[in-house]
RNA sequence: GCGCCCGUAGCUCAGCUGGAUAGAGCGCAGGCCUCCGGAGCCUGAGGUCACAGGUUCGAAUCCUGUCGGGCGCGCCA
């Protein structure tokens, strides 16, 4: 309808600019949108008003001569001037009927469009550390990205879904070797627990299942581990002391067995990972290893390519990337003194992948706590030669996780995290992922676990899933009354429809299109939430005011034409969002 | 100190890229089941859009500054 008017709009200018009434060499981008209050009509343009200057007349008088200009269509009613210049249109009610058997007609389907021109999207997110299991900061990140992928499917866009294991770095070696302590320990041996080692529950079940599955193939005397290392926190450096036990469980290990606890440990917090992600809705169509990419020289490629095209430079021992020419606002290290690349020189490496995979445009969804990472990464695009614009960096910024009144403490540290598997089993999926994108991501967020799993009234989760169990609860009674749906008849007596509750429902259901449209566009899951809400509220609200089930067949078949819309819509909506839409509750 | 995000009703938040009288939910005060599910509905009170300037026909929205909150500024990942 928008796209309609904006045509008509398009047409009227043209005739203007023919007839010389303004000059022909402006341009301005006529905006349709609807209208807020019923009063100014359906819809609305600011046309005149944006124009007024350019073309040198007044709004108003710019207006008449728009309205004038119009070609004359069966579906605008009335078109009236308005304030200081708007354009109302009015349109006729018959065409707003024609959603219920376009929306009946589509389906699953409604909903969904071209809008995003078929662009391929590379969509990264969560690539949480496979140092321990994911804990409720993450499950934004993957309730939002998720959700995300999911919209611009709906509009078109070929999806990929990637999650980048980091498993190459140091994080992982102190992971390594938390998991020998403690197995050391469990086989009786006296060592202390590092400092700065990983403390979590998961490391001594990762420890015990390597003690039951390898018996004491990697234990070695406690006197041999520990000797000559330097001392430990607090007295001594805990960073200096895990390096050197590190060094040593290499040497006394050798690489086979050392790399059998790594493996070990990876595959048990992935397999955890991916089991959490796939009951949370979540699913990846790779998982990219980091060691991969390292052991396949993909990061010496980047390096040479970055090389070659004059961006690396050595000082200090080390090798720096130029960045601070591309306006970072310094240079940053990609070869550490010790030969050792950085983190930062597998992300340019992983990105130039990613590029050269052929993908439209990258998205990279990142916790706050890394936007001061996103003028680098970009600098680094710039380097490779990629417009920066093919990647854009979405922060989702923490959840603070509150009991009632009380905050959940957070702590990775002392490994007193809420996981998101304590998440999901104490608020269910559904909450827990609809609670998550229920605002916007760059908005700080409380996340209430009392409310999420309260089956009340303060909770929009059920809200909605309820106006969809009671849609199918009503087609349940019509059995029971020994009446049958007869969707043409009810197709055909549309125009019954007259109420204000179902003439709001119509509007209503009109806007979801554009708003899964916009929500894409602007990876917004949350207007969804919002309007999925309103939806419901508005059929709750239809449903206390009206009687479906009425005694005259055509009224009953066209409300029950218009409840199964309604229903429609929701199913489609929470879909999205990877919620469920049941049937009863 | 510098950078990014944020500041809207008692609380949690929307506000459709600058439009018309700033909206929801919760909470609070009242009301609605002989009726398709009361996990629902209706009515009401509640606002200096942090503050001060600026841009223009028009600002919660854009610009500058101030104040307040969060996060980040490693040869960590």
């Amino acid at each position: 309808m928008k796209e309609h008017l904006q045509a008509l709009l398009e047409q009227a200018l043209e005739r203007l600019k023919i007839q010389g009434e303004i000059p022909s060499a402006i341009t301005v981008p006529v905006r349709v949108e609807r209208a807020r209050d019923s009063a100014h009509g359906d819809f609305a343009t600011n046309l005149a008003l944006a124009m007024a200057k350019p073309a040198g007349h007044p709004p108003r008088k710019l207006a008449e001569k728009i309205v004038q200009a119009l070609p004359p269509d069966p579906v605008v009613r009335k078109v009236e001037i308005a304030g200081p210049g708007f354009i109302n249109f009015f349109i006729d009610p018959l065409a707003q009927f024609e959603i219920v058997s376009r929306i009946l007609a589509e389906g699953e389907r409604f909903g969904r469009s071209r809008s995003g021109g078929g662009r391929k999207v590379h969509i990264e997110f969560v690539s949480a550390n496979p140092t321990g299991p994911l804990h409720v900061g993450h499950g934004r990140g993957a309730a939002y990205g998720a959700s995300v992928a999911n919209l611009l499917e709906a509009v078109g866009c070929t999806v990929h879904r990637e999650y980048y294991v980091n498993d190459a770095g140091r994080q992982m070696d102190i992971l390594t070797v938390s998991i020998w302590v403690r197995y050391l320990q469990n086989c009786g041996e006296a060592l202390p627990f590092p400092a700065n080692g990983y403390r979590g529950e998961y490391v001594l079940a990762i420890a015990e299942a390597l003690q039951r599955e390898h018996g004491e193939a990697f234990r070695l005397p406690a006197a041999e581990v520990l000797r000559g290392l330097p001392p430990d926190a607090p007295e001594g450096d805990k960073e200096a002391y895990i390096d050197a036990l590190i060094e040593r469980a290499r040497n006394l290990l050798g690489g086979d067995r050392y790399e059998k606890v790594f493996q070990t440990g990876l595959d048990a917090i992935l397999g955890d990972i991916r089991e959490d992600l796939e009951a949370f809705g979540v699913r990846y169509d790779l998982w990219f290893s980091e060691r991969g990419l390292v052991r396949a020289g993909r990061v010496r490629e980047a390096l040479d390519r970055l090389g070659d095209g004059g961006w690396l430079y050595q000082r200090e021992g080390a090798t720096w990337f130029a960045s601070s020419r591309l306006g970072d606002e310094k240079d940053r290290v990609v070869v550490r003194e010790n030969g050792q690349a950085t983190y930062f020189a597998s992300d340019i490496a992983y990105h130039l992948d990613k590029l050269e995979r052929g993908f439209d445009l990258l998205i990279d969804v990142w916790g706050a706590d890394h936007h001061g990472y996103v003028p680098r990464l970009k600098t680094a695009m710039r380097a490779l030669g990629a417009e920066p614009e093919r990647l854009e960096v979405r922060l989702v910024q923490f959840a603070v996780l509150y009991r009632g009144k009380e905050r959940v403490p957070m702590s990775t540290r002392a490994g007193e995290f809420v996981t998101l598997r304590q998440l999901r089993e104490e608020v269910g999926k559904d909450a827990a992922r609809f609670f998550y994108v229920m605002r916007k991501a760059e908005q700080h967020m409380d996340f209430d676990l009392e409310l999420a799993v309260s089956q009340s009234n303060d909770n929009p989760v059920y809200y909605v899933q309820y106006a969809h169990a009671r849609v199918c609860s009503v087609f349940r009674q019509l059995g029971e009354k020994g009446w049958r749906h007869d969707v043409d008849r009810g197709l055909k007596c549309l125009h019954k429809l007259t109420e204000n509750h179902e003439q709001a429902l119509l509007g209503c259901l009109a806007r979801y299109p554009e708003t899964v449209e916009r929500a894409a566009a602007m990876r917004e899951p949350h207007q969804l939430t919002h309007y999925l809400r309103e939806l419901a509220g508005l059929f709750h609200t239809y449903y206390n005011a009206h009687t479906f089930l009425v005694e005259e067949d055509a009224l009953r078949d066209a409300r029950l034409n218009l409840i199964e819309a309604v229903r429609q819509t929701i199913a489609n909506g929470l879909s999205l969002l990877d919620v469920t839409a049941p049937e009863s509750m």
